[in-house]
DNA sequence: CAGTGAGCGAGCTTCCGCTTGACTT
């Protein structure tokens, strides 16, 4: 009876502190709402998904209406047990997650995992960061949509179904370790394309003619361009011939305004894109540096496809502009996202208090976060206004030129507007004309020509993509999302299907033909042509695979293929149709080409004859091998083995030689005799190396193994030698016992990185250039206690 | 990763999308 009335008071009690759990995706973000809430709101995070597919096979039953097997993330175990604990603490249960097909997918997976009941847990959703947001949010509480966790099924399972079961054809039929998939396989297709019309372009040299002129009783110079081009240097010298004794006057002035505006606030594509232009950071840098600025609460949100700006934001940016530059700078613009299956669960990357204009942290996170502040601005600021002027300038000549004019266009701003703050980079590989105030004269000026020169430039081919270039043309194909635009670029360098590689340009003879006084002179000039830095190529394994899918699964590979299946997605989240049976209409036909490609297709290792081997006569190919491109003396089926060398870095199976094909087989090396044994050189599993007394020694970046002396094998060896001999010493000295504190030493030890200091089971680094060796106990622990505050603050 | 250096062959490899961490010798 006592113990009846004791429970009862403590329901009670419970019941007058409602505790409340709220689960969100980021960590982040749960510390933000936490403080919005007060304290009968705990707040925790998922970290994303906690559950998906088992990693080991297919994990989907085709027999069963594909019936996914869903696992619990090996590293999210224990986060999975404190939710639990959590949620036997609260009495109400709030899923939080973001408002799309994979938030609503985690919504779903936690109260599957969680065991809570559908019924009283509340699925609530806020895309703006804000008190009024997420008190509104939790005034409309509603529960899981059932459909829209359907269609992130489907999607999950098609990914599935299709990387797992292409991979282990590429597997058999190319080489171990391979990959293929949705997103993947498509971002290889658009690079090796790429390659495929730059090799099948022909670069052709043509004539640009520009001339200065000036007003017969002016000052100023005027810079114009022929309307025309030639194709020979004979064409463009009987043009300037034909210039002899003419006569130039402007024929046509027009001056008309134009306006230009400013370009909407970034998206993880749009940020990645400019990031990579404008500071030089790879599309994982940019990520990695915008989510310390997250973390710090600096910016809001780094994973989006949305351009909108909350209301917030907008009058934050509007007092912000009023108050640095002025009012007639303000101009509200709200921007819709136009990006194909873009789903839109958060804010535009924007900063969150718009008066901190910098920062004053690390150059790299200061940097990134003035473009965004920069961007966001002038995303609300008023257009430019401009005066574009053209002048055409007319030839009288003697022999009429038909139809020909020199022409030349200037900008002048009127008014700045958003330009004060922000200027959006480009792409383009040529620099942009810049532009410049003209002359204001009246038509029908006569002109002198000062100058006239026709100079030689060759057409150039389309730009091979840059990983930002690559992350612009998925994100234009609707493939891919904003979280997974890096780690796909990492996937198919890790692959090798592509490098990323810069290059330098072929220099390339221009002739100058210059008309001056009425004489024409010809020069002639190397020009450096055009070097591409960070640029993306595919590789000989990337080509073959790509040819095998185009093949064999052209389909998937198809542009459209993402495109199509998620009008599909949607329609199941629109309840239209039902996701088993989406996948049934996919799968049936897809595995049947399985089945049907493990048994027909040849085993394709892009083998390419080279020529005959002069010592043996035997065939030398250069092919696919099981751990990555060789050439081969021999054939593989022939009674007698053929022998194998693997390819060096920067060799291909289309442009390597014979003499170089051959000249692989020469290592191991002998080199000559070292201490009365012999010293070789080779390539093993770990790079080249020098062999000698049964001990190796690996090669220096600069060494080639296979131009490396006898003499340079040797000082390899000794410096080896000598750096054992100083580690031994090293050994002598260390671990180094500085002194004892509460019965607990102080040791310093050396380590890979350099000396480091332990105490009571810990380890902390040293600064730069601290010799340990002459530190004082006291200082010592004063690095300690320093080293140990930043774990503590790291820890929470 | 760890300071190695084959080739026999067993058993392994793989997808896309959400999210951060890690002890550090």
């Amino acid at each position: 009876m006592e113990a009846d009335q004791v429970s009862k008071t403590e329901r009670t009690n419970k019941h007058y502190i409602m505790k409340n759990l709220v689960i969100v995706e980021s960590p982040a973000k749960a510390k933000t709402i936490e403080k919005f809430l007060g304290k009968d709101y705990t707040v925790k995070s998922s970290y994303g998904h906690i559950r998906d597919l088992a990693k080991k096979e297919m994990s989907i039953d085709v027999e069963d209406n594909y019936e996914p097997q869903y696992q619990i993330s090996e590293d999210k175990r224990t986060l999975v047990n404190e939710l639990k604990k959590a949620v036997k603490e609260a009495d109400k249960v709030w899923l939080a997650s973001d408002e799309d097909r994979e938030g609503e997918a985690i919504a779903w997976h936690l109260q599957e995992t969680l065991k809570l009941d559908p019924a009283t847990t509340q699925r609530i959703v806020f895309n703006e960061i804000t008190k009024t947001a997420i008190l509104h949010a939790i005034e409309n509480p509603r529960q899981i949509d059932m459909n829209l966790v359907d269609a992130q099924q489907a999607r999950r399972v098609l990914d599935r179904l299709v990387g797992y079961e292409i991979s282990p054809i590429l597997w058999s039929k190319i080489k171990p370790a391979l990959s293929a998939g949705r997103v993947q396989s498509v971002a290889v297709r658009l690079i090796v394309e790429r390659e495929e019309e730059i090799k099948a372009f022909q670069s052709k040299p043509f004539f640009k003619v520009s001339a200065q002129f000036r007003p017969v009783d002016g000052t100023k110079t005027l810079n114009a361009e022929l309307n025309k081009h030639f194709a020979t240097a004979e064409e463009a010298e009987a043009f300037l011939q034909s210039l002899s004794g003419a006569n130039f006057k402007i024929s046509r002035i027009e001056t008309k305004p134009s306006r230009r505006s400013p370009a909407p606030p970034f998206t993880t594509s749009t940020l990645q894109q400019e990031a990579s232009r404008k500071l030089g950071f790879s599309v994982a840098r940019t990520m990695q540096v915008a989510q310390q600025l997250y973390e710090s609460g600096y910016i809001t949100y780094m994973r989006t496809d949305s351009v909108n700006l909350s209301e917030l934001a907008l009058s934050m940016a509007k007092k912000e502009i009023e108050k640095e530059y002025g009012t007639e700078y303000v101009k509200t613009r709200r921007y819709q996202t136009k990006t194909k299956g873009a789903q839109e669960a958060h804010e535009a990357i924007r900063p969150t208090n718009m008066e901190v204009q910098s920062i004053n942290i690390e150059s790299a996170q200061r940097r990134l976060y003035e473009l965004i502040w920069k961007r966001t601005v002038a995303s609300q600021m008023a257009d430019a206004e401009l005066e574009k002027t053209e002048i055409e300038i007319g030839i009288n000549a003697q022999q009429p030129v038909a139809g020909n004019v020199f022409q030349c266009s200037g900008e002048q701003v009127k008014f700045d507007g958003f330009l004060k703050v922000y200027m959006e980079g480009t792409d383009d590989d040529e620099e942009k004309e810049s532009s410049t105030l003209l002359p204001r004269l009246p038509e029908g000026t006569l002109l002198s020509m000062e100058l006239c020169e026709a100079t030689q430039h060759y057409t150039q081919h389309p730009p091979r993509y840059t990983e930002a270039s690559l992350v612009k043309k998925l994100e234009d194909l609707g493939i891919g999302r904003p979280s997974t635009y890096a780690p796909t670029i990492s996937t198919i360098l890790k692959r090798e299907y592509i490098i990323k590689e810069d290059r330098e340009a072929e220099p390339r003879q221009c002739t100058v033909l210059t008309f001056k006084n009425g004489h024409i002179k010809r020069t002639e000039r190397t020009e450096k042509g055009y070097s591409e830095k960070g640029k993306l190529f595919p590789t000989d394994i990337g080509c073959v695979v790509n040819t095998f899918l185009m093949e064999h699964f052209n389909d998937i590979m198809d542009y459209n293929f993402t495109a199509t299946v998620e009008k599909d997605f949607d329609e199941i989240a629109a309840g239209k149709k039902e996701w088993r049976k989406v996948i049934g209409g996919f799968y049936v036909p897809f595995h049947k080409n399985i089945r049907q490609t493990q048994q027909n297709s040849q085993r394709n290792t892009g083998s390419r004859l080279l020529g005959v081997d002069p010592d043996s006569g035997k065939n030398v190919y250069a092919k696919i091998g099981r751990y990555g491109t060789l050439v081969q003396i021999g054939e593989t089926n022939a009674d007698e083995k053929p022998r194998f060398a693997s390819m060096k870095k920067g060799q291909s199976i289309e442009t390597i030689t014979l003499e170089e094909a051959l000249s692989l087989f020469s290592l191991p090396r002998t080199l000559g005799q070292f201490e009365d044994k012999e010293v070789t050189v080779s390539i093993g599993k770990f790079g080249p190396y020098v062999r000698h007394n049964s001990k190796f020694y690996s090669l220096g970046k600069n060494d080639d193994p296979y131009e490396v002396s006898l003499e340079r094998a040797i000082e390899i060896i000794k410096s080896k030698r000598e750096a054992e001999v100083q580690k031994e010493e090293l050994k002598k000295i260390y671990p180094h016992e500085i002194g004892v504190q509460d019965g607990d030493a102080v040791v310093s030890n050396i380590g890979r990185f350099g000396p480091y200091l332990t105490f009571r089971g810990e380890n902390f680094r040293l600064a730069k250039g601290v010799d340990p060796l002459k530190l004082t106990l006291e200082q010592a622990l004063e690095i300690i206690d320093k080293n140990g505050k930043k774990k503590a603050k790291k820890k929470k």
